[in-house]
DNA sequence: TTTTATTTGTCCGTATGTATC
DNA sequence: GGATACATACGGACAAATAAA
């Protein structure tokens, strides 16, 4: 692809369908009229576009000739497929901020979104020097590790891994699982108020682990975010390694 | 990918080699241990590679079994393959600060970089809404638009364009491509001194334009930032839009 | 909990037109 | 002209994931 390919009028088609209007394929001019729809409203966003059979059937083409139309939105993150259920409408990025005081729940909400979790994994495990360094703590001392993926509108935004000391937070994955909260989870370790301390953003592509917990296709954008999280006294008590899908969100720092 | 399809009709490859000892293929071997050269300083980051011939010859394989290898760790962004002049080993990723005081070439070489810019191109525009939106301004003003790329050691790190109110800053363009300096060149206009308002980030995959400017490979991610600095009494006068090269770079916010 | 239907993903083909060497 | 590769379009069959009954 990438150049346009000039199409001679005098040809004549003998094959299926006539060329019709322009010049150019018909999947292109599928993924343009489905691109229109979603700018103008006719398709909500977030919501789920009809099946491919019938959208081959509306457009009298083939339901492979969709699926290319439909491919080409994907690549940029237009839309998101989803097997067995179906086709969906990127909803419009979600404005993060990065402040101080950075909850995940608050900011979901506060853009008008219902905000969900789930724990996906936890275990205790060994500080290495990296995570050590970040909490303060001795290299191999034992920390709790909680893997997390992070919703809006049942919609994943991040996947998430955070380690906490095991001395200061025994079973936190307990409390977390029961709380469903992070918030809530240091406050009942007696940690009334946490504030971000440093935040490092970068991206990467995901690759197929990312794409399954993210519900994203292999190879979109996916921001990576270590950030550290201190007490009231300024010693951290959280460090956290998460994986946005950047189709879905864009951080905000406001000075 | 994922599930093995149960009987594969294609032929047996009776290939002139055998699969090799470990049961991997030549490539893969090939590329893991040119990652153990990287990983530990065989390799120096940023310095050129061999040539594809040179180690073709070493490993004893044919040259696009190396290119191979070395394009699945292109893939990764461990390496950057030039056209012309070389593979590459990509640095270590610049820690850029993001702050009230947000100044490119200090930043790189704060980080030990030899800081570089050109300007690729300059225009008088109308300012569309979000443009103008961003300034405050009125939307169809005039505004001097410059596109520019800026490298670090010779590498580019992003490829920005910034627009600036033509009324308040006739011929930026001229100065800016003789101070070579955003800072000197508002302050020719009489800002002595300005400061970050707003930036925000997300990911976005490099198209072949992008890949281009930043020497990068279609399909890498590229860190997408929109920021609005201010002059001393807090109106905008700078706003910009920057593509920068994830592979090359971390932002960094410290609180 | 199990079954069934729906929906997307993948693979096998076929055919045609176009661009390139 | 011929050989080749590629993009487009169509048709069918089945697998895999999901949602609903």
């Amino acid at each position: 692809m990438g150049t346009a390919p000039v199409s001679d009028p005098r040809k004549k088609r003998s094959s299926h369908r006539p060329p019709s209007s322009a010049g150019i394929s018909f999947w292109r001019r599928i993924a343009d009229e489905l691109e229109q729809s979603i700018a103008n409203g006719a398709f909500l966003r977030g919501d789920k576009m009809p099946g491919e059979i019938e959208m081959a059937a509306r457009f009298g083409v083939n339901r492979h000739t969709v699926r290319r139309a439909i491919a080409a939105l994907a690549e940029r993150g237009l839309v998101r497929a989803e097997r067995g259920s179906g086709t969906f409408v990127e909803a419009r990025r979600i404005a993060y901020p990065i402040r101080q005081r950075t909850r995940f729940s608050e900011i979901v909400s506060g853009a008008g979104r219902a905000a969900g979790g789930q724990l996906i994994g936890d275990r205790v495990e060994a500080a290495d020097d990296e995570i050590a360094a970040r909490l303060r703590i001795k290299s191999g001392a034992s920390v709790v590790r909680l893997d997390m993926v992070r919703h809006a509108d049942r919609v994943p935004l991040s996947a998430a891994t955070c380690w906490l000391s095991a001395a200061r937070f025994p079973a936190a994955a307990r409390v977390y699982g029961r709380t469903h909260s992070m918030t809530r989870t240091l406050a009942h370790f007696g940690v009334r108020d946490y504030a971000r301390k440093s935040t490092h953003i970068t991206a990467i592509i995901a690759d197929a682990t990312d794409a399954a917990k993210l519900k994203l296709t292999p190879g979109r954008p996916i921001l990576l975010v270590e950030s550290v999280d201190v007490d009231g006294e300024g010693f951290p008590v959280l460090a956290t390694r998460a994986r946005f899908a950047a189709d879905r969100l864009e951080f905000v720092i406001e000075s």
